[in-house]
DNA sequence: TGACAACAATTGTTAAAACAACTATTGTTT
DNA sequence: AAACAATAGTTGTTTTAACAATTGTTGTCA
């Protein structure tokens, strides 16, 4: 790709009206930038971002598992069809299901040894690649970076 | 839904091996957060994110419109079919497209009056819903998040 | 207890996104 | 000029996501 010019730069820097409007648009530009990345690499394992997010929450719920609404409702993103990610995961392997016992209702979900280990070899190749990304900021900017975060959602 | 108990909250929030991954998953969760309620209302008009920011680009690019290519490459999530969003844009008469008599390999993508109403309509909209959801931050918070943000990108 | 609301999960269907292969046009090279 | 590479967009196909309706089970309460 070309490198731009400085012309190109300022048409595509509209000027803002208001602060929380910029702050909005970098939210999306940077976590778009960032996740990219991410998920090229998901995806050599043939996972995507909510596929992992699943695998990540059982692996922090084992041993007992938990009911699919109970992960659904611990997702980064809102999913409506925790059923059928949920179902592309005990294709795969990486997890299993079971009916409760004490509540019929409810299904178990746990992850299996392929799926503990799954997630545990990405671990370290997402390491990595979080420390590349966020190499232009310092300790102290990622820690306010971090809290500003945090507080903006509440 | 119920409240959470302190041990639902202990369970979430496992402990991070490293600051940078703390980061990077505090950044997808305030920008699920915030963008779901804009969604939404981007939704009554029958608009998506992505078809939304389409028409912002080719607002600040009047009157000439932009060839496909460029509106892909200025969109805030990399979109592999431009054509297709187009598509849907111009058979709800929001978007006009036009084969360029100097190259005609290229389709000059251009706002109608439609769409430019559709945008402004927005706009007040989503100044509410963002000042809004920003109002845990002050100023100079706001200010500072912005400048991480966009520092986080280089 | 019987009726009904609430809840957990699944299924069917439609819409949207992702990926790869392809067409048409222009630029380049010899 | 002919051959070939590069570019801009489109089309076909497969996955994935979103939404609504449905099933089965449990809780509630008159």
């Amino acid at each position: 790709m070309m490198t731009k010019t400085l012309q190109d730069e300022i048409k595509r820097s509209r000027p803002f009206e208001c602060l929380e409007e910029e702050v909005a648009l970098n939210l999306a530009r940077t976590q778009a930038h960032l996740a990219e990345p991410v998920y090229k690499l998901l995806k050599q394992e043939k996972l995507s971002g909510p596929l992992h997010n699943i695998l990540r929450i059982l692996l922090g719920a084992e041993p007992d598992g938990l009911p699919s609404l109970e992960i659904a409702d611990r997702m980064v993103t809102r999913v409506p069809d925790i059923t059928r990610l949920v179902d592309r995961l005990e294709q795969a392997n990486l997890v299993k299901r079971e009916r409760s016992t004490e509540d019929r209702r409810v299904v178990r979900v746990r992850i299996t040894p392929e799926g503990k280990e799954k997630v545990e070899s990405l671990k370290p190749k997402l390491l990595d690649l979080h420390r590349d990304q966020f190499t232009s900021l310092n300790r102290k900017e990622l820690q306010e970076l971090n809290r500003l975060l945090v507080k903006a959602r509440r």
